[in-house]
DNA sequence: CGCGCTATGTACGGTTCAGAACGTATTTGG
DNA sequence: CCAAATACGTTCTGAACCGTACATAGCGCG
């Protein structure tokens, strides 16, 4: 009876082990050790903001399933993704860039799980230096990398060009080829109106590369979308990939 | 006479001292001790690539004068800057994050003077911890904020409010009122037309802010630039300045 | 001091996208 | 099972910007 409640309160599933986000599985056994009984584990609801603009983080996240957008929301109430995470990096880099807080926001936008570890605890592992500190910094120079290239992409390329890029990257982070997802967030995401999605979806679907209904995307043919995506997916992913290789190879 | 020769073959000017560099300024003594007889003072001339995309860098620069634009190039041939830097940072971040290269490239757009430090001395300083370990870090947040900032707008902002974004941005890193700079290489870092800078400053002009002519461009009215550009550069202006301040200030 | 290079001014058609309004279809919940 | 909410489709007008072409003006150098 309260085994039944219990089970109900808690999460029906069990989280995925820590070792599923990649950076965690990447670390040396004994430093994995030390940090393992301090990741707590934390659903990642839908929509859920992990930290807000200005807000004086308490926790790191590092994701085991699903996606988070950084992006910023300006005064008039436009937005716009700076970039994206998911279960090969970790959310909340401005703890242990030492600025304790950023301009822009973070929303889960494809729930899952995460693994918390308190901020006061990550620092103190953070400056003993060593492996741990060296992939934090790797995955941030691939988060500014993927930050810029959203700047040259803003700039440059369509909005079809832009979803197949978004589509892409999001795929990347994703078990299935499927993504929840509204037209409409989508919009928010890009910085572009509801009807350009539509009207660059439709055509997508007409190629034949995607299938969609209702808040729900199928990738039915990646290769085509990627003969369709600009340069800057490549760049993103070739930099991402690279700076996950163990040190010193080639 | 062979004091002549050595002084001719030399800069003409003597080169700045190296605290002119604020991230240098900005170290405890014994830190600073260290780290002098290894600073190399190099001119940066205009035009100058620092590194180019996928450069494996040799030294990281720290500039006394001078700005140097971040940008990436496409494969068109297209570009679009990605942040600036001056005597607030350096140039080589990617030394420290751990991937020794990245996809942007670093080009001298106003032309001054740096202090370089060798890769591998840099590294051992930065594997110490401490302050300059730090302050490296908060600039390089202070980097990411700007190129997150680049992102939104070069989404939502027209040319003429992203021009004010640049001359105030730049201007913040220069001793006067005063810029050296074409139209076509201001649209090259903006990665919009020629013409459209042409445009954006005959308005500036109109309105009695800026006063240029072929190169050269002075500000006349800088609160009357701030009253015309949009959020982006404040909110970079406000985190920069703020990840200047010793840490645990309020 | 004038020739030529480079920087800037101007104009035109075409494309992309914003803003807005409204219609249609699918899902949800009482 | 129907009403309301939500997601997607369509259309129109106008603004911003691109690509292109060409005209003018400042400046350096022989």
């Amino acid at each position: 009876m309260s085994r039944t409640l219990a089970a109900t309160k808690a999460s029906a599933v069990p989280p995925p082990p820590a070792t599923q986000n990649l950076l965690l599985a990447a670390l040396p056994a004994a430093d994995y050790a030390r940090l393992l009984p301090h990741l707590e584990p934390v659903p990642l609801p839908l929509g859920w903001s992990v930290y807000e603009s200005g807000d004086r983080m308490a926790h790191v996240f590092f994701p085991t399933e699903g996606i988070i957008s950084l992006l910023y929301v300006m005064e008039s109430g436009a937005s716009a993704e700076i970039a994206i995470t998911g279960n090969e990096g970790l959310v909340g880099i401005s703890l242990f860039m030492g600025g304790q807080s950023t301009p822009s926001r973070a929303i889960v936008q494809s729930a899952g799980h995460a693994y918390r570890l308190r901020a006061d605890f990550l620092m103190r592992e953070f400056e003993r230096g060593g492996e741990l500190q060296h992939k934090l910094l790797r995955f941030t120079q691939a988060l500014i990398t993927q930050m810029a290239q959203t700047a040259v992409c803003n700039r440059h390329h369509t909005v079809e060009q832009q979803l197949c890029r978004w589509l892409l990257l999001s795929l990347d982070r994703l078990p299935s080829n499927k993504l929840a997802m509204t037209q409409e967030l989508i919009a928010n995401m890009l910085g572009v109106r509801r009807e350009g999605v539509t009207e660059a979806a439709g055509h997508l679907q007409e190629a034949g590369l995607i299938d969609y209904r209702r808040g729900h995307i199928a990738v039915l043919d990646r290769p085509g979308l990627e003969a369709r995506v600009c340069e800057c997916y490549a760049v993103v992913k070739r930099e991402s990939d690279r700076l996950q290789e163990p040190v010193g190879a080639a």
